[in-house]
DNA sequence: GTCTATACGAAGATAGAC
DNA sequence: GTCTATCTTCGTATAGAC
C-alpha cells in the first residue's frame, strides 16, 4: 500500500504465508504466532502491519488468493470463456498436484470457518466477492460470446461450485480423479453453451 | 453401538452436536468442552464415550452428517437419478434456509480444515468415503438407466462437488441464489443424460 | 518504528474423587 | 462407570524496551 516494490516487503510476505498456511490446514487452525515465525516476521510486527489482527489477517489472505485467480482469469479470457476456464483449471490442478494434495483453496477455507452473522463479518465478506468475481468474469464473457445472460450466470456459478468443490474434494481423496472428472465435465459444458447459445 | 433406542443416547446427542457445530463454525473452532455443554453432558463423558479425543468426534461427526445424505439418497434414487439429486439438493437448500445460512456441510467444513497426511488422517478419510459414496449412490443410479459407465462417474462427480461448493458460496454471501442457480443447471444435466444415455 | 517479553484466557486432555 | 477439578500448552493480543 506504499510503494510498489520488485521485493515483497514482510508486509506481503505476511499475507502470502498466511493465505498458503490456511488453504493447507484451515483458518484456525493457523495460529498469528506461526505465521510470524514461518514468514520471518517477529510476532509483534504481524500486530503492527494488522491492526485489527487476525480477522485482517485473514480478509488480506483471501483477497490475495483471490487476486491470484483474478489475474489468470483476466488473462485468459481473452481468448475466450473456454481458454479461461482451463486457466481457472490449470491452476488448481497445480496446487494440489505441487503440494501433494496438501494445499486447497484459501477463500474457501475462510468461507467454511468463519461464523456467519447479521453484518457479515470481514473475512466472509471477502470471501463472498471472491466468489462473486470470479462468477462475474466467466459469465461477462459467456454473454459476450453470446450465450443467454441467464444461462451465462448459472453456468459460471455452477462452473465456480463445481471447481471449488472438486479441490476440496481431490484434496480429501489424495487423488487427483475427482477433479479431472468435474473439468472435464465442465469443459463439455462451457462447449456446449457456445455452440448452442441457447 | 450397544442397543438401538427411541430416546437418543448421550453419545448419539454428542456426535449430533459436534456436526451441527462443525457445520456453523468449522471444525477447529469446535471445542470439546462447547459441545459437551451444548449437548448438556459433563466434559469427562466426552473423553468416556470418545477415548481417541476430538479427532473420533470429528470422524463420527462426519459419518453422522454423511449418513443423513446417504439415506436421503436411496430413499429417493429407486425413483431415478432426478429424484436423487431433488432429495440431495433439498436436503441441503432446506439446511441453507433453516439455519439463516448459518450452517453449511460439516463434512466439507472437516475436509477444509483437518491437514493431510502420508496416512490419511481419520476424520480426512471419513470425509473422502463420505463424498466417494455420494459419488457412488449416484453414478450407480445414473448407469441403471443406461448413461455410459464414465459419464455416469463424472457426471455424479460434478453434482457432489457443485453442489458442495454451492452450498459453501450460498453460505457465505448470504443468498440463495448461487445454490439455486447450480441446482437447476445439475437438474438440466441430470435429465439430459438421461435421455441422451450416450 | 521494531521487536521482546508477557498477560490472560481457553484449548485438549487426564487423574482421581464419587 | 460418571463427572469434577486440574495440568499443560497454546491461542490472541499488548505493553513497553530499544
Amino acid at each position: 500500500m506504499t510503494t510498489p516494490r520488485r521485493q515483497p516487503t514482510a508486509r506481503q510476505r505476511i499475507v502470502a504465508g498466511a493465505a498458503d498456511m490456511i488453504s493447507r490446514r484451515g483458518l484456525n487452525a493457523t495460529s498469528v504466532r506461526e505465521l510470524a515465525k514461518h514468514s520471518q516476521a517477529p510476532l509483534g510486527s504481524t500486530y503492527h502491519y494488522f491492526p485489527d489482527g487476525k480477522a485482517q489477517l485473514a480478509t488480506e489472505a483471501v483477497q490475495y488468493g483471490s487476486a491470484k485467480v483474478t489475474r489468470a482469469l483476466r488473462r485468459r479470457l481473452h481468448a475466450g470463456p473456454v481458454a479461461g476456464l482451463r486457466a481457472f483449471l490449470k491452476l488448481w490442478r497445480g496446487v494440489l498436484l505441487d503440494s501433494g494434495f496438501r494445499a486447497g483453496c484459501p477463500v474457501l477455507a475462510v468461507a467454511v470457518e468463519e461464523p456467519t452473522g447479521e453484518q457479515n463479518p470481514p473475512p466472509i465478506a471477502a470471501a463472498a466477492e471472491a466468489f462473486a468475481e470470479w462468477q462475474r468474469l466467466l459469465a461477462d464473457s459467456l454473454r459476450e460470446h453470446g450465450t443467454d445472460p441467464a444461462q451465462a450466470a448459472a453456468l459460471a456459478a455452477l462452473t465456480v461450485a463445481a471447481v471449488e468443490g472438486a479441490v476440496a474434494m481431490s484434496r480429501a481423496s489424495q487423488i487427483i480423479q475427482p477433479f479431472d472428472q468435474v473439468a472435464q465435465q465442465l469443459e463439455a459444458l462451457i462447449t456446449a453453451a457456445l455452440d448452442r447459445p441457447a
